[in-house]
DNA sequence: TTGACATGCAACCATCTGGTTGCCTATCAT
DNA sequence: ATGATAGGCAACCAGATGGTTGCATGTCAA
């Protein structure tokens, strides 16, 4: 889960996982056309996103597939972020009760 | 929204966010009640996620009171995590049906 | 088989990050 | 007033991170 939010904090990897989302099954020269980085790094952004399991690779003879897992994200969406989805309701109208109420 | 991922990145201002689910504005002091960090650290963390939005404070007296906010939270799953959910369903049978298939 | 294309590996680098220590300021209670 | 409590500021540090360059390997097509 750790890996997974990691993952997903820099820039460059959401976009290239929406990039994924887009079109899936691309491979590394496809996901590096037109970004503003080498492949090297771009491996390495992938090589990141497949240790947390949001990316599954697959050779095809010198290409390498590479497919969106959204898997995790939507696990983030269930065991993480659904828990403050309560609070979203409550702590607004508390919050403004408090600023109101404490403002000596 | 950039912010925001950075500031769920690390496990420890994850962890101060639950605690602020679990409790809702509580001052700097409780916040470091049982961390294996100094308050300083607790105070960068805490000033993170101010600036992503995730947290309001509230002066009271010497006191800073931190409160809650999960909009954002709301807001990533909303705008980021949705759209991944439809490819949840296609992804993992069309991922499935291309191992298959392309294996050689 | 040989050149071109797709990818892999490793070393290196600057900057960001998470943490520390030391000291200062503000406020409360006695 | 004065000590204790709550917090703020700044400098410093090691290690992680995001990127680079250079070269090696594997595979396809002519």
């Amino acid at each position: 889960m750790d890996e997974v939010f990691k993952a997903l904090a820099d820039p460059s990897r959401r976009s290239l996982l929406d990039r994924l989302h887009a079109r899936n099954g691309q491979t590394l020269s496809e996901l590096c056309d037109g970004l503003a980085m080498t492949r090297q790094a771009v491996t390495k952004h992938l090589a990141i996103l497949e240790e947390a399991n949001l990316v599954s690779t697959l050779r095809h003879g010198r290409e390498k597939l590479h497919y969106l897992n959204p898997v995790p994200i939507h696990q983030i969406g269930e065991r993480w972020i659904r828990k403050f989805e309560r609070a979203k309701l409550v702590a607004l109208s508390e919050l403004k009760r408090r600023l109101e109420a404490d403002e000596t």
